[in-house]
DNA sequence: CTTTGTGCAAAAGGTTTGCATTCCT
DNA sequence: AGGAATGCAAACCTTTTGCACAAAG
């Protein structure tokens, strides 16, 4: 496993940029309509090869949660999502409680726990009004 | 919607079977694998159709979990899964603090929460023990 | 009989990859 | 110059679907 350069490409530069502005954790291709606005001719391909890339350089983070598509995340501390079943919009949540699970499942299962992945799955504010 | 009738076909009949008996939360072409054994035609489209039926009539779960491939669960009481990095096995994990922790994210959140999915993340035991 | 389910094969949808060319450093 | 990244299109993989025929109730 050879350590090799990321280069800071436009395209590379544009991706991160729209990611970490986006508070959405968008998929590849909702990313890639924005970045298009910049970059008309980057392809769909690079914009997928990009986040593969900034994520096993652990600039960024690949969600790989419930739904069809993949969605990506800017790095940033260690959280949780919740996704709307009705938009599909999907937010962060932040709470203490979730850091200790892991210690307690490790003891119990005599797994070597990495990490998790918890996601709520609910009606976001403005679901719930629209609705009624 | 109307409500209509689940037939219990020789497949389905089969796939329940095989699914219940495997505790692994196999995914569909693994099952369709063992069922094959039982049933040398069975198409690989009819396995999907009855596992999305199924899963529909609440006869079992969809797990959709990380991972490139969808997993399927026999009904059981609600519980969060551990997944192994090395060998991809998925287990179960049953402890009561994660049936709170919907009620503190709903009241911080705003969201209508409707559940959850938890997925741990690390090695098992054979797989640490085979890495030493 | 009527309706649902099946096998087969093709389509769909998302993601990855091969290749010739272009871009970084 | 030389390795890495790009655009394009084709390939890939998993899942879904259309259709004519078979089976369940």
């Amino acid at each position: 496993m050879e350590k090799q350069i990321v280069r800071m490409t436009r395209q590379r530069k544009v991706i991160l940029e729209e990611l970490t502005r986006l508070k959405t954790h968008p998929t590849a291709d909702e990313l890639y309509n924005v970045v298009r606005e910049k970059l008309p001719r980057i392809s769909l391909g690079t914009v997928y090869r990009n986040l593969d890339t900034m994520a096993r350089a652990g600039m960024i983070r690949k969600l790989d949660m419930g739904g069809s598509q993949r969605r990506y995340d800017g790095i940033e501390d260690p959280h949780d999502h919740i996704r709307c079943l009705n938009c599909g919009k999907v937010e962060d949540v932040h709470d203490q409680t979730f850091i200790d699970i892991e210690k307690t499942t490790g003891e119990l299962s005599g797994y070597q726990i990495h990490g998790h992945r918890l996601e709520f799955i609910g009606l976001c504010p403005d679901c719930i009004r629209e609705k009624q």
